[in-house]
DNA sequence: TTAGAGTTGGCCCC
DNA sequence: GGGGCCAACTCTAA
C-alpha cells in the first residue's frame, strides 16, 4: 500500500517555489495526495477581514484549484477549525504525513503546535519547511549579536550580507505532468453523487452552512488588483521588463498619488507576497536578473530590493517578540506614550470622535480623507500615503494609538500582514525604529507636493471635484460663494478640519518629549526566548532561557 | 563613552 | 532640486 499525503495550504498559494509541496513530492510511492485548504468559518465571521481580502483570498483559491487540475489534482476546501478538521478528516482518508509551510506568526504557532502534536499521537509524519520568507528566521536569529535582532535596518543589513544571497526558487513539480489524485475524495463523490470539498463560487457561497457575512463585490466595485498566481506572475514580469524603472527605483521618489488603474510606479505586488501567491525568492532572485543585465542599480534601503529587505527585517523581529509585539503595553521595544484615552480599552478608545472619523475619511483634510477613501475602496495604497495617515492619526495630530490605527489597516488592507503592519505603525507613531518625532507630516504641505494638482483628492473625493486647485487642499478656506458655485459647502456636504494641525501638532510635540523622557516601554507577557549559538531550534528551547534583551524599565 | 547615522518633514534660501 | 537649518530622538559601531 503506497503513502496517503495531505499538503495544507495556508499562504503558500501557488505551485511555484512551494516548498511543502516540492517536500511531500519527494515522498516515493504515493498512492494518494490531498491539496487542501481549511476555511474557518470563525474567521469568517471574525468580522477581521475586510471584503476585498476575503475576494482577493477566494480568487487565489480558485487560481490555485485551476493549477491543480492541469495536473490532474485539485484544491479541496475542508470546513472548519483546522485540528477538529484533520481529527475528523485523516483517519478516513488513513493519512500518513502532513506537509505545510512554517507560518512565524503567533496564532499560526500556537495552532500549528496543536496540529503537530495530533499529528505525533497519531503517528503521522508532519513536516513545516521554512518558505514565506527569504531566509529561515530561526536561522536568522542564531546569527544575531546577543541573539536579539537589531533595531535598525542598517545592522539589519549587515547581518543578511552575512546569510548571503537566499536560496534560488524550486520547481517542486520538477517535469512531473500529474500529481497523484485525492483517491478517498473521489471514491466519496463516487458513492453521493456530488462534487465534495469544492472551492466556494463566489463569496455569498463562502460557507457550507450558507451563513457567509460578504457580498460579492460587483465588477465597479473590485479592487483594481484580481488574486492568484497567475495574475501574481504577469503582474511581476510586468514590471520587471521595465528594466530601468527596476534599476532606477527609488521608493520616496514613486508617487503615492498615482491615479491610473494599475498604479505602475510601484509594483503592487505586497498582496501576492502576503498570501503567497508570489514566492519571495522568487521575485528576489528575478530582481537579481534584471540588476544583472544593467550592471547599475539603486540600493537599499530605497531600492526594490531594499523593499523586500524591509519586510525580512520585520518578520525577523516580530518573530522574536512574538505576540508581545503586537501591544504597546508588552512590546518590549515599544516607547509608552500616553496616547489619547489609552488608558481604557481598546475598543473604547475606537469610539472617539477623531477615530472614527479618521477611519471614515471624515477629517476634513482632503488628502488623509482621499488615502482613507482609497483603502477602504480598493484594498491598497502607497507606502507614503500610509505614512502620512498613521501620522496624522497618532503623534502628528490627533496622538490616538497606533493599535487603533493598526486594527483599520489590518482589516481593509489586501496585503495586510502582521509583522509588517504591527512594524511600520510602531515606526510612523515614533514607538519604536523611528524617533525623530519632531518630523512630522503636514497633511496641506505634503500634500501640496505629492499631489500638486488636486486630481488624487478629486479622484477618491468627487465631492470636490470642482474644488479650485488653490482650495482645494484646505476647502474650509474658500469662500463661500465658491463653496455654492461648486455645490460643496463646508460643514454640510464636506467636513470642516476636525482639529487645527499648527496648534496640536506642537502641542504633541510637547507630549512627545515628555514621553520620551520618561524611557518607559511595554512590559513583556512572555519572556523573549534567547537564540543562542548552539544548535538546537528555537522552538525547542526552555522560556528559562531568557532573553539577554535589556528591559529598559 | 561617544560620534555618526538614521527609508522618504518643513522651511527657507539659492 | 539641492543644501542647511530647525531642535533633538535612539541605536550602533568603534
Amino acid at each position: 500500500m503506497g503513502k496517503r499525503i495531505v499538503v495544507w495550504f495556508r499562504k503558500s498559494l501557488r505551485i511555484h517555489d512551494n516548498i511543502a509541496l516540492a517536500e511531500a513530492l519527494q515522498e516515493g510511492n504515493v498512492e494518494a495526495l490531498y491539496c487542501i485548504f481549511v476555511l474557518d468559518p470563525w474567521f469568517v465571521q471574525s468580522g477581521k477581514v475586510g471584503t476585498n481580502r476575503m475576494q482577493f483570498l477566494l480568487e487565489s483559491l480558485q487560481d490555485l484549484n485551476q493549477s491543480l487540475q492541469k495536473h490532474n489534482s485539485r484544491l479541496l476546501i475542508l470546513q472548519g477549525n483546522p485540528l477538529q478538521v484533520f481529527q475528523q478528516q485523516f483517519p478516513k482518508w488513513e493519512v500518513n504525513s502532513l506537509y505545510f509551510e512554517w507560518d512565524s506568526e503567533p496564532y499560526a504557532l500556537e495552532r500549528d503546535s496543536l496540529v503537530k502534536k495530533f499529528c505525533e499521537e497519531h503517528s503521522i509524519h508532519c513536516s513545516s519547511p521554512s518558505g514565506h520568507t527569504m531566509y529561515n528566521l530561526q536561522n536568522t536569529l542564531r546569527k544575531c549579536k546577543n541573539g536579539t535582532p537589531p533595531l535598525t535596518y542598517s545592522s539589519f543589513l549587515n547581518l543578511i550580507k552575512e546569510m548571503g544571497e537566499p536560496n534560488k526558487p524550486i520547481d517542486p513539480l520538477n517535469n512531473r505532468s500529474s500529481l497523484p489524485e485525492p483517491r478517498k475524495v473521489i471514491e466519496e463523490e463516487k458513492e453521493k453523487g456530488i462534487p465534495l470539498y469544492t472551492v466556494p463560487s463566489d463569496l455569498q457561497n463562502l460557507l457550507e452552512d450558507g451563513k457567509s457575512p460578504y457580498i460579492t463585490p460587483s465588477k465597479e466595485e473590485h479592487t483594481p488588483f484580481y488574486g492568484g498566481e497567475t495574475e501574481a506572475l504577469k503582474r511581476m514580469k510586468a514590471y520587471l521588463s521595465h528594466k530601468k524603472q527596476v534599476c532606477n527605483f527609488e521608493k520616496p521618489k514613486t508617487g503615492p498619488c498615482d491615479i491610473s488603474p494599475n498604479k505602475n510606479t510601484t509594483t503592487v505586488l505586497s498582496p501576492y507576497i502576503k498570501f503567497g501567491c508570489l514566492s519571495i525568492r522568487t521575485f528576489f532572485h528575478a530582481i537579481m536578473e534584471v540588476y544583472k543585465s544593467a550592471g547599475t542599480y539603486s540600493k537599499p534601503p530605497e531600492s526594490l530590493l531594499g523593499q523586500i529587505y524591509w519586510r525580512e527585517f520585520f518578520y525577523t523581529i516580530a518573530y522574536f517578540y512574538k505576540k508581545d509585539y503586537e501591544s504597546m503595553s508588552t512590546n518590549p521595544i515599544c516607547i509608552q506614550i500616553p496616547w489619547k484615552n489609552s488608558d481604557k480599552d481598546l475598543e473604547t478608545q475606537k469610539k472617539d470622535p477623531h477615530f472614527i472619523a479618521w477611519k471614515n475619511g471624515q477629517t476634513g483634510f482632503p488628502w488623509i480623507d482621499a488615502v482613507m477613501h482609497q483603502l477602504r475602496k480598493e484594498g491598497w495604497m502607497h507606502h507614503l500615503a500610509r505614512h502620512a495617515v498613521a501620522c496624522f492619526l497618532t503623534r502628528g495630530d490627533l496622538y490616538i494609538s497606533w493599535e487603533c490605527g493598526r486594527d483599520v489597516f489590518d482589516e481593509l488592507l489586501l496585503d495586510a500582514d502582521p509583522a509588517l503592519n504591527n512594524g511600520n505603525w510602531l515606526w510612523l507613531s515614533s514607538s519604536a525604529f523611528f524617533h525623530q518625532y519632531f518630523r512630522v507630516y503636514s497633511p496641506i504641505v505634503f500634500a501640496k507636493k505629492v499631489d500638486p494638482n488636486g486630481d488624487y483628492i478629486r479622484h477618491y473625493l468627487p465631492v470636490l471635484k470642482d474644488m479650485p486647485k488653490e482650495y482645494i487642499y484646505e476647502p474650509w478656506k474658500a469662500p463661500l460663494v465658491v463653496q455654492k458655485r461648486i455645490g460643496c459647502i463646508i460643514g454640510q456636504d464636506y467636513p470642516k478640519p476636525i482639529v487645527d494641525h499648527e496648534v496640536v501638532m506642537k502641542n504633541n510635540m510637547t507630549m512627545m518629549k515628555q514621553a520620551y523622557a520618561e524611557k518607559r516601554y511595554g512590559k513583556p507577557l512572555q519572556i523573549a526566548v534567547s537564540v543562542s549559538k548552539n544548535k538546537r531550534p528555537i522552538e525547542q528551547q526552555g522560556q528559562e532561557e531568557t532573553s539577554t534583551k535589556k528591559l529598559k524599565n
